[in-house]
DNA sequence: GAGCACTGC
């Protein structure tokens, strides 16, 4: 098998490269825009290497439902020369054939108790383990309800499994998939837009669902909303169940919009706490019931309880008392999976070196478990992953010398930051007579399934990352994980087969983890949230319908915070530069240096577009390592290094990429810089120069002009780095005379992280893009900046 | 001298 890596850039001269490449999330490309016979995959990849195309360009579609055998559709798809002999039944034959599994399902017999539920009740919680058909088969059922008069959205915590799970759907239903005509299933997600007008069922990502409530707050075009894996407990999850709720009981201001049509909220999960997110609902009709007026503030509210309700429609009152009133169980669904057994087996006494207890134990599993099973090992990151990866390489001559007649080990990584080509490794059938190890980070318990797992090494361990709203540092520290995780974690061993399940911490131990993941909400800066609350029209952060409050100093912090940038007005509301900034898919702080760069003063944003692309995607840089770095390589990435930091040095990368019209992945081969993450940093830029036309800061014809940018001087340079402190003021530490960094606020001392260009260099002042504590506090993404700079934002901001 | 995982018209 060769490394799908050479796939399309001896086509891409001829075509624009950009607008289709996000290598791992384009499931297949085009494949939407012609789900039938002819097969789409022709006039954009190599016809030579068709299976390497899908796969260059796959983590592989998520399942998560379905047993194994009925994902040989989708290889078919994926493979453009059996598709292409498919006779043309097939959309109809191949939905034939699928209802016989789907039949199979344990979520299908509950078809009508779902139907049934839904016309009493406004809300549905229903949960079911992994393997039930939820997610695909729910949003079938309700298409023959009376009431689904509209589509229906089916949200997803990521783009990947909203592509797969589209795909799946249209097959099953003998559709075509998203534009095309007829077609009954489209999805949406960021960079993919592929959504028909006959479309009932609609996939998207949960932030796709947000966007389109700035747009539709009543979300008109829908009859019901399905929200899956709430129990990922996302912000974006949190949101949407915030915005949904006001909708169903009629405290949203948006509801009027909806002229009486319903609009019907299934939520599904896994594993979620299904009473307190019911109790939560059924609280919100509560609220509807005592409150004066739609979406009044606080202050409205408790003044006179009883005050007319008149404003309100007397059916959605209705609605809300028999909601209040039902049965728990009437509003609730619970369905079995289909896994099989998993046993779960503790260690007898806690173990301190889970390195050592991990490789005794996959060696343990070779020697005494039956082929073929792969082995699944859970750490916390990447550099844990490596070193056990390099200790398993080195036992293995020993152990071959005892027992020579053992199976092959095959050991493979996995983590993010993994290079595409070695990740889709896990994929591919190992050699004959030989058992894979695959030693992954947190990847593979949600975002990654890995087929042919039967051994579960779980280290009950992953990195968390929590945000400290007093010092504005977010913390990235291993902890413990939790019930839930762990039995996830477990699970991973169950699906093909029965399996095993070794756990490296006693039972006594699992006793003492919390049941679930704190949600993202309570651990991370808000102020992305709160604009995005605001932008939709929520004066009352404080008061929106949150299933998680976060504390008060963190709703504080980032208010403050967006004040700070300029996107509320001194009364405390968002203001236009805010309604601009809630705009951009980017955080506030980098939607703020967006509209810096735009002012005739600063005039810079091509440039800074550039810088932002870079710092909203995964990081570009590739780790030269000592042993097989060749010296070019070295000589490339310094030809790229600029003395002012690391904002300019990026942009040196993005515009040497971009000027490459040739080759870029040998370009970007040769400066050892992930080609993958330069296609994501080239589609995001591309998303906001539309946005910045869109919103008047950029012309089209300084768009059309700016293809050739031309080399930076010293003062556009400044430019763009004034542009960077508009956003990031609280993110400067000045050198202090012992010769390290303390910031300007709040005098804490920060290191300049061993991966910046500016690392073991002083300069008078530091601006950075991030504040990370792991070992030390560390500021990554840095550039010297002059203190001067400061006093001249202070006055320009007067 | 070091990088859990996602997302955004």
């Amino acid at each position: 098998m060769s490394v799908p890596d050479h796939d399309t850039e001896k086509h891409g001269q001829k075509r624009k490269r950009e607008h289709k490449a996000h290598a791992g999330e384009n499931v297949h490309i085009g494949d939407g825009r012609s789900g039938n016979k002819k097969s789409s995959t022709t006039n954009t990849a190599s016809a030579e290497t068709p299976k390497d195309e899908s796969k260059a360009r796959t983590k592989k579609p998520e399942f998560k439902n379905l047993p194994k055998r009925q994902r040989s559709t989708d290889v078919q798809r994926n493979n453009p020369k059996k598709a292409a002999f498919l006779p043309n039944r097939s959309l109809a034959g191949k939905s034939n054939a699928l209802l016989q599994v789907r039949q199979k399902l344990p979520i299908w017999p509950k078809a009508s108790d779902i139907r049934n539920k839904l016309l009493e009740s406004d809300v549905l919680v229903l949960t079911a383990e992994t393997g039930s058909g939820k997610s695909t088969q729910v949003p079938q059922f309700l298409l023959s309800a009376p009431w689904c008069t509209g589509r229906v959205a089916v949200t997803q915590p990521r783009r990947v499994a909203a592509i797969s799970l589209a795909r799946r759907v249209s097959d099953e239903m003998g559709s075509s998939l998203g534009k095309s005509p007829y077609s009954k299933v489209g999805y949406s997600v960021r960079f993919d837009d592929n959504v028909g007008r006959d479309n009932k069922i609609k996939f998207l990502t949960e932030g796709m669902l947000l966007q389109e409530m700035l747009r539709d707050p009543a979300l008109t075009e829908y009859s019901c909303v399905i929200v899956d894996e709430v129990h990922e407990r996302s912000v974006n999850v949190d949101l949407t169940l915030g915005f949904l709720r006001g909708l169903v009981t009629g405290t949203s201001d948006a509801c009027s919009k909806r002229k009486g049509k319903p609009l019907k909220v299934v939520i599904m999960s896994a594993t979620a706490d299904t009473e307190s997110l019911l109790h939560w609902f059924k609280q919100g009709y509560q609220e509807a019931k005592s409150a004066p007026i739609a979406s009044a503030p606080d202050s409205v509210q408790n003044s006179d309880k009883n005050a007319s309700n008149s404003s309100r429609d007397g059916e959605v009152l209705e609605a809300n008392d028999r909601a209040i009133n039902e049965d728990d169980e009437k509003m609730l669904i619970k369905v079995k999976g289909r896994q099989h057994t998993v046993q779960t087996i503790y260690l007898t006494q806690p173990t301190q070196d889970i390195l050592e207890a991990a490789l005794l134990r996959i060696f343990e599993i070779h020697r005494k478990e039956p082929m073929p099973g792969d082995i699944l090992v859970f750490l916390t990151g990447q550099d844990a992953v490596t070193d056990l990866q390099r200790s398993i390489e080195e036992t293995i001559p020993a152990i071959i010398t005892l027992d020579s007649g053992l199976p092959k080990l095959q050991v493979l990584p996995l983590f993010a930051a993994l290079p595409q080509a070695q990740q889709q490794l896990i994929f591919e059938a190992s050699p004959p007579n030989t058992r894979k190890v695959i030693i992954a980070t947190n990847i593979a318990e949600t975002s990654i399934t890995v087929p042919g797992v039967r051994f579960v090494i779980d280290s009950g361990k992953a990195k968390i990352k929590r945000y400290r709203p007093t010092i504005g540092l977010d913390s990235l520290l291993v902890k413990p994980i939790t019930k839930s995780s762990a039995e996830q974690r477990k699970g991973r061993a169950g699906r093909e087969a029965a399996g095993k399940c070794w756990r490296l911490y006693t039972s006594k131990d699992f006793e003492t983890f919390e049941k679930d993941t704190e949600p993202e909400i309570l651990r991370t800066d808000l102020s992305s949230a709160l604009l995005t609350m605001m932008a939709r029209g929520i004066d009352d952060v404080v008061g929106f319908p949150l299933l998680a409050k976060p504390s008060r100093e963190a709703m504080g912090r980032a208010l403050l915070q967006l004040y700070k940038i300029g996107a509320l007005s001194d009364d405390g509301h968002i203001n236009e530069m805010g309604h601009k900034i809630a705009r951009l898919p980017l955080t506030p702080a980098l939607g703020r240096v967006i509209i810096a760069a735009a002012s005739e003063e600063m005039d810079c944003l091509m440039h800074v577009i550039d810088i932002v692309s870079c710092f909203s995607v995964e990081n570009i840089f590739l780790e030269i390592k000592d042993e097989d770095s060749r010296p070019e390589v070295g000589e490339a990435r310094a030809r790229l290094s600029r003395r002012q930091g690391d904002h300019l040095t990026i942009l040196a990368a993005v515009q040497g990429y971009a000027a490459e019209n040739s080759d870029r992945k040998a370009w970007a081969r040769q400066h050892m810089i992930s080609h993958r993450a330069m296609q994501n940093v080239m589609d995001a830029r591309k998303q906001i120069c539309a946005q910045c036309v869109q919103a008047k800061l950029l012309s089209k014809t300084t768009l059309a002009e700016a293809e050739d940018r031309e080399i930076v001087s010293e003062n556009t340079a400044n430019n763009i780095l004034k542009c960077f402190l508009r956003g990031f003021s609280n993110n400067v530490a000045r050198l202090v005379p012992d010769g390290s960094y303390r910031t300007i606020h709040g005098n804490q001392l920060v290191a300049i992280h061993p991966s910046s260009g500016l690392f073991g260099k002083k300069v008078e002042a530091i601006l950075y893009n991030e504040f990370v504590f792991t070992n030390k506090s560390y500021a990554r993404g840095v550039s010297a900046i002059q203190l001067n700079w400061l006093d001249e934002l202070i006055s320009s901001e007067a």
